[in-house]
DNA sequence: AATACATTTGACCGTTTGGTTAAACCTTAT
DNA sequence: ATAAGGTTTAACCAAACGGTCAAATGTATT
């Protein structure tokens, strides 16, 4: 029961997460989501009250699962560049196994900003900055880092490792026309990104 | 008549723009394009029979016009620096003037990628990459450029100047936190990422 | 075995959606 | 003036949609 129970609610859970991600909040249907999960429609409610209820679940479960991918990497005990090399070993290969969730999440919250708005207002990013400088203070200089260049440099970070999923579509393509494979592009990417924002930003 | 008849047909078809680029295709209302363009909802199925036919026809301009900024940087003469300083500027600008372009069209296309394979099927890459040899010849060992680095390198500088955009939504909600302006980043990310790539490109 | 309660279903409902139709309207050519 | 043909509209349609309901089924408690 609830051994049952459990199984149910993470069945409709994983259909509604593969389906949203797919089709987007406007396009998934709830009878699409209650096929995949092999159960009737009329039980998708007895979980999930409405459609908004589910996508709620869904979309804040998976924009966690992607943020925490970020925030870890401040604390951990490595220097500037060994943090950057490491961020994009993980953060790539994170998004090599969930290659739709970048394009999803950056799509829905363009056409709803304040859902992202609850999840990181609580996020104190000044204090961030102020860790990092603590921990990197004597790299700072050599890395040309200061409060007013660290948006640029750390939305260029963040751009190098999500665009190529973001725009997966268009590359595919042009890769396909240029002999390039996909994945074998984003397998060099990991240390090439590191590479390439290292020699940016060193003075 | 004829006069009367562009002009319908147009306020239509920026009615449709608007909605799609703001919606996209599965949001997207015909009563809301119709109200916006001040028209009957069957007028709309007089021009353009179908949503489909509509979503084609905006959807292939919009594209091009995106596309459009790519392209002609191959053709100016001026060094490959100049050209990475003229494309960061003319790009980002458009963009300034369109940014709920880039997410639109990375959406689209990432939910049906058939639609971008007509539209770039027929550029010939490998021809691009050979205009390049030809014109930049001495300044490729000074930048690293081979046919092995250009996807990674092309890729790069794309990313650096769509993701802000394509980001928006969450970048506005954490640079409010910062107590930074989202535009004044924009127009300081003209030169930054300029300087950004080629520093990290140059030997 | 009987009660109580949670789970699951098929049938159903009201609304919204993309699309159609027949008639009204307008413009122009004769 | 009127016939002809393109343009615009109000009213309508069938299908798809999110959501509900009462009944059926399963499960644990006494």
């Amino acid at each position: 029961m609830s051994e049952n129970e459990k199984l149910t609610e993470e069945r409709i859970f994983e259909a509604a997460e593969i389906v949203f991600e797919e089709e987007g909040l406007a396009g998934a249907r709830m009878q699409t989501i209650a096929d995949r999960a092999g159960i009737n429609k009329a039980l998708l409610h007895y979980y999930f009250r409405t459609k908004d209820h589910l996508f709620e679940a869904v979309f804040t479960k998976l924009a966690k699962k992607m943020f925490m991918k970020f925030t870890p990497i401040f604390e951990k005990d490595l220097s500037l560049e060994e943090k950057i090399r490491f961020f994009f070993r993980e953060h790539i290969t994170f998004m090599q196994q969930n290659p739709k969730l970048p394009g999803f999440i950056l799509n829905e919250i363009n056409h709803n900003p304040q859902r992202i708005q609850k999840l990181i207002k609580n996020i104190d990013f000044k204090y961030l900055w102020l860790t990092i400088l603590e921990h990197h203070e004597n790299e700072l200089y050599k890395y040309n880092l200061t409060e007013e260049t660290l948006p640029q440099i750390l939305t260029s970070i963040a751009s190098m490792s999500v665009f190529p999923f973001a725009a997966k579509g268009i590359l595919e393509v042009v890769f396909e026309n240029l002999g390039v494979d996909f994945d074998k592009y984003i397998e060099l990417r990991k240390e090439f990104a590191a590479d390439f924002v290292i020699k940016a930003i060193t003075r």
